[in-house]
DNA sequence: TAATTGTGAAGCATATTTGCGGCAGATACC
DNA sequence: GGTATCTGCCGCAAATATGCTTCACAATTA
């Protein structure tokens, strides 16, 4: 799950399912769970980039899982978003003096939860501008400068071999199909084989070294960069 | 009728008022008819929210009244579910492949019945995207990424595999033949032989591991994925 | 002209299809 | 109702097809 990944905790199907589907849509990953044991496990053990907390849960309160995840050094530094009814005003109270970061008061709408998500996960934004700077691992793309760094050492790319690796690391995960790669480093329509795409992805990769490697093959469909 | 009515074509005048007196007395608005002529004039005018259609018909014959139904814009949305004596698979074919959307087989009992006119009127005229995530259960599909998990976990799946479980899963409960398959996965008409399909599920079942029971085989008929 | 980018073909890895034998559910017959 | 037969599904492994990579060279660009 990492920095990216969203654990969702919410005892009513029909929500969660509501969230999960847009969240994912918005390109985050999302591990949905019922009950707050689960919730527990999971944030212990993937440490997601932010918890979004029903209070009103069956198992443990929801209260009770944001004191423990706030007062284990491990888990303290995940943000926290309370979902709470309306009314119950002493709830989020007590939640953001148990260490919650923020709240949401149902019925929410999901776009006000999106835009909240994004504001919690800013500092790695799910969808990079184009020019901000990317880091993964300990590679760096710097649109300002138009260059790449692994380990604090250049490495030369030609322009086309730049706009490939970074057009696929702004979405790490994700796969594009070898037109949609050619569509957005030589505009629309460019007239094109897709075995130039295979040259260039192949050229990346040897001056990539071992992080060429990040970069996929999906069989059939095109490539990826995997984080 | 509007999108609560039912329009019942069956030719058995026991059968018809069988079961349009009980799912009268469920509270939908039922339209009984014998001829596959006036099914027709009732189909296009009233636009009813689904049709049972008896496929052995005196006149008409119901799986012709399904093409010319599913074929004109205007009805072919309306859900339409077979009614069909046992044995005559060869019929429930044709009629899926001819664009009904799920089928029973006589001797039905009336409360099976109930529960699937239920079922068919309440899901959604969602049509779901070809890239809008899909969750059953613990398991995703995310079209995005191309990448199905299981419990956080990454299934890796081939490309035809992967194609045919999200053909699948986009419409839980619905039964495809082996011909539907293919032309979803590989386009209209191309030759294989049903065998194949067979085998793709199988591998899908396999790396599924625990979920791989959510495909289930329909016998002589094709496969499905229940939720 | 040198550097970059594109092409087509050969080789290789992997995915897909097919065919067969076995098995189980369904049907027909007594 | 019980048994024989028929039909369709599944597992396996061989055969085939597909798609990726690499290479040498051609075309383009700066």
């Amino acid at each position: 799950m990492s920095r990216e990944g969203i654990l969702l905790i919410e005892d009513d199907k029909d929500i969660l399912e509501l969230v999960e589907y847009n969240l994912s849509k918005e390109g985050y990953q999302v591990k949905g769970v019922v009950s707050g044991e689960e919730a527990l496990r999971i944030a212990r053990s993937q440490l997601p980039g932010l918890i979004l907390l029903d209070i009103m849960l069956p198992d443990l309160d929801g209260l009770e899982i944001c004191k423990i995840l706030k007062n284990d050094p491990k888990t303290s530094h995940i943000p926290i978003v309370m979902l709470t009814a309306k009314g119950e005003e002493s709830d989020i109270v007590a939640g953001l003096e148990l260490g919650a970061d923020d709240y949401i008061t149902k019925p929410f709408s999901i776009k006000v939860l999106i835009a909240r998500v994004r504001t919690v996960l800013r500092r790695k934004p799910s969808v990079t501008g184009d020019d901000s700077p990317i880091r993964i691992g300990n590679m760096q793309i710097h649109p300002g400068r138009h260059e790449v760094m692994i380990d604090e050492e250049r490495v030369d790319l030609t322009l086309t071999e730049y706009r490939i690796l970074h057009f696929l690391a702004r979405r790490p995960g994700w796969v594009f199909t070898r037109s949609q790669i050619v569509n957005a480093v030589r505009g629309d329509d460019y007239p094109v084989t897709d075995r130039s795409v295979d040259v260039q992805i192949a050229g990346l990769r040897k001056k990539l070294g071992p992080f060429g490697s990040h970069i996929e093959t999906v069989r059939g469909i095109g490539y990826r960069f995997k984080e």
